[in-house]
DNA sequence: TTTTTGATTGATTAATCAGTCAATATTAAT
DNA sequence: ATTAATATTGACTGATTAATCAATCAAAAA
């Protein structure tokens, strides 16, 4: 008898997994579309028919890693509100995870990968309605109740929370791509980003 | 004879812009290589074949639109250099103006194309080296002069000037992504933007 | 050693799409 | 009306690539 034991298992783990991080590579430098699977079987090396044994398709192995990122974003946010301190304090260590998050690594391959899915027309449906329905949940959503509580405090300009939160991720959003197009490229400090946060004095 | 008075220059100019114009529109939504000349034409309500009458290729619709879309990116901040005023004015002008662009009309199309064309591995060398070679010339390192002003008369933070401009063009592009992938999101306003550039007390 | 299971391979197939081209339509001057 | 010049059309071709599949390889139990 072959290896019934775990030992497959521990194979299509790595393999999978192999296959999703080449993948994410690929996906994030030249899109869902013109990403072709022989660059992914390339990257991952390994063969072209391989990669087909533990997909069902390429779109489906870009629907897990869209899951993955909306998960993996989701869960900084939710460690940030348990952080201990004020409202800015835990947007600081936020931001400061996402940056490190940006500057360094593999990271960075699922933000691009965030953006193309909620970006192109051409991300299949499927997809894009994960990245819809969990709306409720999404990093802005759950970003919101922080901003609010430093509004109550006065330490957070009191501008719409709605607008402050989509423009602090806008401004991440940005980051990721501009990392990606220019790898030498600096990351400013998480103090710039939170800037957009406070307030200040009539300055113009 | 037929026309060969300049009857046909207007047509032929006519159905340029519309071919861009459509163009703009399919690439921005849906990349570079997923865009098909299919599309493009039926966006632009002309046949298929006629597209090749006014254009080589696809890729030198793409070419011509990243052309157009730097150059009026360029002129925004060599308008904002002429603006009276102090650098900090400048900037909210030159912000004002951007974000305008940006909610509403065609304006956004363009952004989305400079961005694809520096972020995706998928566009062809020659477009790339025209981003890369006009580098001296790049709205980035056009604005690096009024912050460095704005640093000397201590409007603007002390911050590395290369950091803050990479920082604000980041901002402005996420923005810009944002918007087309949600079409009602909500544009904060230029101040918000403008508060990277600003100092502040020690608030943390 | 033999056998069984499933991991691995890449040639093959079917569909898609960029680009071509031969034919038609339109305009205006003669 | 005829003719010339060019605008316009969409069927066609060749290349590319997603997905399939028949065949091979490797491990381990008997």
């Amino acid at each position: 008898m072959p290896r019934d034991n775990n030992k497959n298992l521990e194979i299509r783990d790595a393999r999978k997994t192999q296959i999703l991080s080449a993948a994410a590579k690929v996906f994030a430098r030249r899109g869902m579309v013109a990403a072709k699977v022989s660059d992914i079987a390339k990257e991952a090396k390994l063969s072209y028919g391989l990669v087909y044994h533990y997909f069902e398709s390429k779109e489906q192995i870009f629907a897990t890693l869209v899951k993955t990122a909306t998960e993996s974003s989701l869960e900084v946010v939710n460690e940030a509100k348990l952080y201990k301190g004020t409202p800015i304090q835990k947007l600081k260590w936020m931001t400061e995870t996402i940056l490190n998050n940006i500057s360094s690594g593999d990271g960075i391959y699922l933000y691009l990968i965030m953006i193309q899915a909620s970006t192109s027309d051409s991300v299949p449906d499927e997809v894009k309605e994960y990245l819809m329905g969990g709306n409720a949940n999404s990093p802005v959503s759950a970003t919101i109740p922080i901003i609010i509580e430093g509004q109550n405090k006065g330490e957070i300009i009191k501008e719409d929370p709605v607008k402050l939160a989509v423009a602090y991720y806008a401004f991440i959003q940005g980051l990721a791509i501009n990392k990606i197009q220019w790898n030498e490229c600096p990351i400013p400090e998480a103090s710039i980003l939170l800037n957009i946060f406070l307030n200040r004095g009539e300055v113009y």
